[in-house]
DNA sequence: ATTATCATGTAAAAGGTTACATGATTTG
DNA sequence: CAAATCATGTAACCTTTTACATGATAAT
């Protein structure tokens, strides 16, 4: 689905691949990422499909680049794509719990130690989505009012990543508080 | 990571193909989840590196199975996995934000639609959760006793899946109040 | 009769990561 | 002087899905 991903940012206007990532870790990194050269690999894929097309932009002092823009089939593909419900939870992988199912023989002092560690980052993962992506949004909305109702959905899913980091935080410490409890003082 | 899953299930005791599929899907499924088809092919691969034997069973009735153990070099593989902590958060995706990320032109009424039915499969998830799930655990925990310390790491991947279903369908519901408000009335 | 369950697999395609390659400018 | 940022891409590899193939028994 990353094909839609590019569509759907290509859609608001035209970009480069490098200029995409950008706007994929800025704003829907919490659910969805891609390295750049899967953006590459795709745009050039997209491209010989008709639903991109692009043109190359000379620069002086930094590299050349490739601007792409959604053609009528793009966005055709893309609305088609909206217009079509999901039916199904989409299933996913979390290798913190397999590793924690798996894990009656580990330490425990380690396993408290990594979630810890783990707790840590996913509280920098909240401030952030509490602050900057919400300010981002916010801006967006005041400077160009044609948006607001991207925006609505924009904070709804912002609200997700938000909702997501407070209960994974609020389980790693219940979390730790059954391995202190459960495992004290005894040796893995 | 397939592999680790595999591994760790023989590592309780031996199975087949079919029955690991089934293991899985009934106790890690909201955090780990593969096809038959590649749990066939890892199974495979896994044998030709060493970390499992197999052996055909016969079986009158029904079609010929193939049991497969892990061996002292699986398991080595295993607690080395095991013992080596995450260090960052794995990312993931969920289609459903993307989409509604980019839904604005979308018609409100049939985002409302697609958002009721997703909760109601949520709901389901979290009743599993909370009763059949909740049961397996402590069922195996009377019977044999020596897998206490499984069993308690267990409950907390456990207590993940109902958190996050709970989290879910609470977004869900805060979304649909945010459509519901912001749109009434409007034609897409 | 048809569907579900048991049971194993192969082949092709799609999706995704890692490593490599290039090369300028800017910031610390 | 080293690292980060800008900018694009290829090749090899790994992971995962989808579709196909077979065939028996049990349940509805």
């Amino acid at each position: 689905m990353l094909k839609y991903a590019i569509l759907g940012f290509l859609n608001y206007r035209s970009m480069f691949g490098y200029e995409l990532k950008q706007s994929m870790d800025g704003s829907i990194q919490h659910f969805w990422h891609s390295k750049l050269s899967q953006i590459y690999m795709t745009l050039k894929s997209l491209e010989s499909d008709k639903l991109l097309v692009s043109e190359i932009e000379n620069q002086d002092d930094k590299p050349d680049r490739k601007r792409y823009s959604i053609t009528e089939l793009g966005k055709q593909d893309l609305r088609e794509w909206l217009n079509k419900p999901l039916l199904t939870i989409n299933p996913h992988k979390d290798e913190l719990l397999l590793k924690l199912f798996f894990s009656a023989s580990v330490d425990k002092s380690d396993l408290i130690q990594e979630l810890s560690l783990l707790k840590k980052l996913h509280l920098q993962k909240l401030k952030t989505y509490q602050s900057s992506t919400k300010e981002i949004i916010s801006n967006s909305t005041k400077h160009e009012p044609k948006i607001k109702e991207d925006a609505i959905l924009w904070e709804a899913t912002r609200r997700m990543g938000e909702m997501y980091e407070s209960m994974y935080i609020q389980w790693i410490d219940e979390t730790l508080i059954i391995l202190q409890k459960k495992f004290k003082g005894r040796k893995s």
